[in-house]
RNA sequence: GCCUUGGUGGUGGAACGGCAGACACAGGGGAUUCAAAAUCCCCCGCUCGUAAAGGGCAUGUGGGUUCGAAUCCCACCCAAGGCACCA
């Protein structure tokens, strides 16, 4: 057989390592313990498809880490599992009657056996899914931690990490009550708790997905309105929900990113995502209205009022929470007050009929309808068109005492600052569209820096016609208004956060149940009054089902589970109905790297001397679609434990590295009148009708349909694909076949749609684990966009075919045999180099993470190496060490060739000698005026002196400078000469 | 509009401020073979030049710093991803 045959050689290894338990970690550190390294997937939903090719990626490049770290006599931690509940395998079972559970374990068996094809080395004793009533028990837990838990922002503390933050989680029962609420009694105590924890009930509008039969989390809805998942419309509705209080938290999240190793683009979504700002929050009192409601206002009566108001707050400062007889603002540009002319509020701010004047509460209250109709797609939709509508009231601006309008319009969102906004149309453009629209005046406060047209600049600049603070620039003006607030009782520096807490509920069948109960009044009505399971009660599994249909309601359908489930009688003989909502998705994902390192206690979450010495993850890989959904929310549950104690460290993954996307296959693409869509593809070639002078006219949302127009005649064009027999390439260039016609060349992404989805089982069955996971590692850069290429497999395949023949006997026809050609012989001194040199490149390139080029490394060698006669046995066998993490499969069965019975998985990674590297001549270039003219050999020893004379001897060079004068000669020594002439 | 990351041969991609294009793929030529597969060897950025010798031009565009720039700085263009009435 001794051909390279993967499909002998790999199930032999892969056979091998379960049986012997290879790579079982054990819990307790080694003996020689070079520290431990926690190395963790983004764990995939098991979905009915299979694993794409997306997936072996990131896995390939974990578990080359683990392998070479594990050689390095690291104590290696990586671990796999099965993020398992959510959408799909309940509308799978809704489609075909079968449970969800049945189809969850059938693809769990699926995906576990297409992992194991590939040779990766998990510790599978540590496997599970969140599906598991083992592990969602846990899930649970955690969550009735979060509903016995309040923020303190206020709690100056040192950590187990031996920082000093201010701001904790803390135990429900040390929140302070009010006198006056303990007055009220117990329940009234309990509700006082309620709405402190960080898990909490909320009645205010959601986004209501019909089709999906389900509520989102802001985070799953898109930019456009419709669901992150399946792109369906999502309304906006008032439903109970639980909440999460990430917003608490939105600081530290914030803060405590930074030293994290983590793609800057990732750091930078999330800052965007939570979208801090400073600035400062303002009372605007209200101007009298004079009986029955009439305005204008006497310009004396106001000013009174005005200095009352003034005398007032300088004496008592400035509330927490305004008072009935201002409007609070929000904003970043305290320096424009000046500026402001008028007000607006959202039209759900709670003073909304205190402000509206009779005259004016018929056109407020239908705005006011209209707005409440309309879904947030519509709102941003008519972007372009302000609407809004004056409520009849003033208010006076605390800077001038002059009276201001104030409106009503939904470009101001209630859930942002304060609900209202003090407007100054001249710097900033939503006002300014707003303030023409509606005929309100505009007055310029800053002037720009280049002196051009103050209206409409948005950007820094220095202050006009703003009393003392005229000819400041912006960013002092800013700081002495805000503190000339403070002093006056007006205002106050404050921050704002775009986050909004979590929306936690999900009405789903597949989901953690959440562990709680709603106490019933003798009526059988909530009372608002919870109860939580008790924790040795936990899990509460999801009653059996047949029917989890959604019935068009927002009701879940564990509304309708079995009674037995449903009810029960409390030991005090109070009646009790369960929470029927069910966790999202996330809720699992959000703390399993914490459960693999210890994965069957069935005491604790985890034990925590595991806890501190596995955690934090070390390195984490996964797609970039995780940036800020699962990534913040693990980020939250994880401070949270880590303030009640639970945990040691406040955060969960140190380095994150995000895999790139892997394209299809390139393809190829003319232009040709849209008359021609849907013919077949040759005809507008045929026809002469194809075009390659266009350009691109407009973007559809489906990029497979953009426009272009042809340049010569104004015709509109759209994309046609040609298949690759129709193409030809010429001079560089692609053409179509006997024409002159360019193609353009495009991947797109693999979708079942596309037909150009590239299954891994296939690859594996034709060429082997080893060549794809080589060729996923050879593509590119790990965190780059490429396309996939099926010749690039073969190209892989050739290598590690000719890797084969260099260490084993092909002649022979049966057996596998060492190469004749190997002897234990001392290496040459270039064979030496060469070896030396590659040991460090591969090392290097794997502490990187730059696979690519480590490959490559190899491939040279082997270049080298595949000819050589003899072949030194030694270095045979380092570069089969070198080439293990990446083919694992073909280097031990080299290995063994080699004549070592045991596997190679924690044999000492190969070193290198510094001084092995050191070439005895060198081939330098010489430059003259930067530009390359020679290449000379000098020894590796010679002084910059003689380099500048060697450069002087050479025939090239000597003819270049002749009847040139030398004005300067730099020499670097080991490295280049160059001389500046005239 | 804002943020982030990119832009290098026909393709994927290499390159501590010092020989641009490593390593592959595709393509061309040859060897081996009855023939093929497999394998091995050679060529391969564009361009002038006879296919040589030797030039010229080349890392999105335009400037700058430097003896020297794909690499550093400034401006712009394009692409991908994200955010977007967040005051």
């Amino acid at each position: 057989m001794p051909r390279y045959n993967p499909k002998s050689v790999e199930p032999k290894w892969q056979a091998y390592w379960d049986q012997h338990q290879t790579f079982a970690t054990s819990a307790e550190p080694k003996k020689d313990n070079n520290g431990k390294l926690y190395v963790l997937d983004m764990f995939p939903y098991p979905s009915g498809s299979g694993l794409h090719v997306g997936h072996p990626e990131g896995y390939t490049a974990t578990d080359i880490v683990c392998r070479y770290s594990r050689m390095k006599g690291k104590h290696v931690l990586h671990p796999m599992g099965w993020d398992a509940f959510g959408l799909p395998a309940e509308q799978h079972a809704i489609n075909t009657g079968t449970h969800p559970r049945v189809t969850t374990y059938e693809n769990i068996a699926t995906f576990k056996r297409q992992l194991k094809s590939l040779g990766f080395s998990y510790d599978w004793n540590r496997e599970f899914s969140t599906t598991d009533p083992d592990y969602f028990r846990w899930t649970q837990w955690i969550f009735l931690k979060l509903y016995d838990t309040w923020y303190d922002p206020t709690f100056t503390w040192t950590g187990p990490d031996g920082l000093q933050r201010t701001g904790k989680g803390r135990p429900i029962a040390e929140l302070p009550i009010p006198e006056e609420v303990t007055a009220q009694g117990t329940e009234a105590v309990r509700r006082y708790q309620d709405e402190n924890r960080l898990a909490y009930q909320s009645f205010a509008p959601v986004n209501w997905c019909p089709e999906l039969g389900t509520v989102l989390a802001n985070e799953e809805v898109t930019a456009d309105g419709r669901s992150d998942r399946g792109n369906f419309p999502v309304e906006r509705r008032p439903l109970r929900q639980w909440m999460l209080r990430i917003t608490a938290y939105a600081e530290r999240l914030i803060n405590e990113l930074e030293p994290l190793d983590w793609p800057e683009s990732v750091k930078a979504l999330q800052r965007n995502w939570i979208g801090r700002s400073i600035g400062a929050e303002v009372d605007f009192p209200l101007a009298p209205r004079r009986a029955g409601g009439v305005n204008p206002l006497s310009s004396a009566d106001l000013e009174k009022d005005f200095h009352l108001f003034k005398s007032t707050r300088s004496r008592t400062g400035f509330p927490t929470s305004p008072d009935q007889n201002v409007l609070r603002v929000y904003t970043t540009r305290p320096d424009t007050l000046f500026g402001a002319t008028y007000m607006v509020i959202a039209p759900e701010h709670l003073l909304i009929d205190e402000l509206t004047t009779d005259d004016q509460k018929p056109a407020v209250e239908t705005y006011r309808q209209q707005a409440a109709l309309k879904s947030d797609l519509d709102r941003t939709d008519l972007a372009k068109t302000k609407t809004g509508v004056f409520t009849g009231s003033y208010a006076i601006n605390p800077v001038n005492g002059q009276p201001i309008p104030i409106w009503v319009a939904d470009y101001v969102l209630s859930t942002y600052g304060t609900g209202a906004i003090m407007a100054v149309p001249a710097h900033d453009s939503r006002d300014l569209e707003f303030a023409h629209a509606f005929k309100l005046p505009v007055v310029p406060v800053v002037q720009p820096p280049d002196n051009s047209d103050p209206i409409g600049f948005t950007a820094e600049g220095f202050a006009i016609n703003s009393g003392e603070f005229t000819g400041l620039p912006t960013a002092e003006v800013k700081t002495k208004i805000t503190a000339w607030l403070a002093e006056s009782g007006l205002g106050r520096q404050a921050i704002n956060y775009r986050l909004r807490d979590w929306l936690f509920s999900r009405q789903r069948y597949w989901g953690e149940p959440f562990p709680l109960w709603h106490e019933l009044d003798d009526h059988g009505n909530p009372t608002g009054l919870i109860r939580t399971v008790p924790l040795d009660q936990l899990p509460v599994v999801p009653p059996d089902m047949d029917d989890f249909k959604p019935k068009g309601t927002p009701d879940p359908p564990l509304s309708w589970a079995p009674q037995e489930w449903l009810y029960k009688t409390d030991t005090d003989g109070v009646k009790l109905v369960r929470e029927t909502n069910s966790m999202p998705q996330w809720a699992g994902s959000c703390w399993y790297y914490i459960r693999f390192a210890d994965n069957k206690n069935p005491d604790n979450f985890i034990d925590p001397e595991l806890e501190k010495y596995w955690l934090p993850v070390d390195l984490y890989i996964g797609g970039a679609e995780h940036a800020v959904l699962h990534l913040l929310y693990s980020r939250f549950w994880h401070k949270v434990l880590f303030d009640l104690g639970y945990l040691s460290r406040p955060e969960p993954f140190q380095k994150l590295v995000n895999q790139g996307m892997i394209l299809g296959e390139a393809s190829y693409f003319t232009y040709a009148p849209e008359k021609f869509s849907g013919h077949a593809l040759n005809d507008p070639v045929a026809a002469g009708l194809v075009s390659s002078e266009f350009t691109k006219f407009a973007s559809t949302d489906d990029e497979s349909n953009n426009i272009y127009e042809d340049t010569r005649n104004g015709a509109k064009l759209i994309e046609v694909e040609l298949p690759k027999e129709k193409i030809e390439p010429r001079g560089g260039k692609q053409y179509i076949i006997g024409t002159d016609f360019q193609v353009t060349i495009r991947s797109e992404k693999m979708s079942k749609s596309r037909g150009n989805v590239i299954n891994p089982d296939d690859v594996v069955e034709q060429y082997g684990a080893d060549a794809l996971r080589l060729y996923e590692m050879f593509m590119g850069p790990l965190d780059a966009t490429k396309p996939w290429q099926m010749n690039g497999v073969e190209g892989v395949y050739r290598f590690l075919a000719r890797a084969w023949r260099m260490i084993t006997d092909e002649n022979l026809a049966d057996e596998v045999t060492i190469n004749p050609a190997i002897e234990d012989v001392p290496m040459t001194e270039a064979q030496e180099r060469l070896l030396h040199k590659t040991i460090k490149a591969v090392t290097n390139d794997i502490e990187s993470l730059s696979l690519n080029t480590a490959i490559s490394r190899l491939m040279e060698f082997t270049n080298e190496f595949a000819s050589a006669q003899p072949r030194p046995k030694a270095a045979m066998e380092t570069f089969v060490l070198l080439l293990s993490p990446y083919a694992p499969h073909l280097a031990e069965d080299l290995w063994q060739t080699l004549g070592h019975p045991n596997s190679l998985a924690y044999y000492p990674w190969p070193t290198f000698d510094e001084s092995k590297l050191v070439e005895s001549e060198l081939e330098i270039p010489v430059q003259i005026n930067g530009k390359l003219r020679a290449k000379i050999k000098i020894p590796a020893t010679a002084s910059k002196e003689e380099m500048e004379a060697a450069a002087k001897s050479d025939p090239q060079i000597i003819a270049q400078l002749e009847g040139k004068t030398i004005v300067k000669t730099v020499v670097v020594a080991g490295k280049m000469v160059n001389f500046v002439v005239k």
